[in-house]
DNA sequence: TTACCTGCAAAGAGTTTGCAGGTAG
DNA sequence: CTACCTGCAAACTCTTTGCAGGTAA
């Protein structure tokens, strides 16, 4: 049985029990609150995880463990519903964006920025590692401050 | 004075010294064998802090302090004689190679492999963020064994 | 009921910092 | 001599692990 009573809400928290499931994991009330963070949104969300904790602590009135944020972020990025962006030694971001697309740092702030795949002409590799094949290619655009 | 005794041993010597001083730092016996390690070398050294704190363990008799390991390396990053490349929230690289170039990266063994600014085809953005100006393009040719 | 999950706290890894004695300039 | 450097250890941050009680199926 469906619930529709409060409607595009109860049909949200269906997919996020699904996409938990998916990933292995139990639909518990924390996780359907993580998800809800990470994936109720219209834009994509760039996150580290101690990003993540701190809204969850700011937001939400119940405590969720590190333990739990760490395993569903984890099986999440495994399962390919987050990717993730390595930035420098400091910071390491999630995304919910998993389409294939490239970004913008700012190297002043850190600030990432989506990059359309098609704002990017096609890369075209002319090296061949023998034995190897490509598995993705991924553009980092660092920017600062014009003035 | 300047001795040639040991031919090419000593004129490394003071290139290092040269490099110690324009990054600010005072020539020292642990900072010249530092520089020894890195720059001493036929090839390009991608290497983790980890991994040289290691190499120095093996290779040199004194010991080398933790501080005095980080604020070389930082120094050096920061004056423009290494590269840093993160690969993944586990491992970011230091590389020797400062040259404008990108990289494989073997997904399962972490490996960083050096791709020539020639094997890859000119990169061009087509978005634009106003009031910002792009400061380096980075490329990351994850890959795999073949079978 | 069973397997998995949660919160907590402790343990680990990597990095930074503070300090007292030592060294370059 | 002075400022900087070294080695050591403590502190910090981020992440992982172990455990006892709790919850989903």
């Amino acid at each position: 049985m469906v619930c529709y009573k409060f409607g595009k809400k109860m049909n949200n928290n269906s997919i996020f029990i699904e996409k938990l499931r998916s990933s292995g994991l139990r639909p518990t009330k924390q996780r359907l609150e993580i998800c809800r963070l990470l994936f109720d949104r219209k834009k994509t969300f760039h996150f580290t995880i101690t990003d993540l904790c701190k809204i969850i602590k700011k937001e939400i009135n119940k405590k969720i463990s590190l333990a739990t944020i760490y395993n569903t972020v984890h099986s999440f990025k495994k399962k390919g519903y987050l990717k993730e962006i390595s930035v420098n030694r400091e910071k390491s971001y999630f995304d919910t964006n998993t389409s294939d697309h490239h970004h913008f740092l700012d190297i002043k702030t850190n600030e990432l920025i989506d990059l359309k795949k098609e704002d990017v002409d096609k890369i075209n590799i002319k090296k061949n590692l023998p034995g190897k094949k490509i598995t993705s290619i991924e553009v980092l655009v660092k920017i600062e401050n014009n003035n």
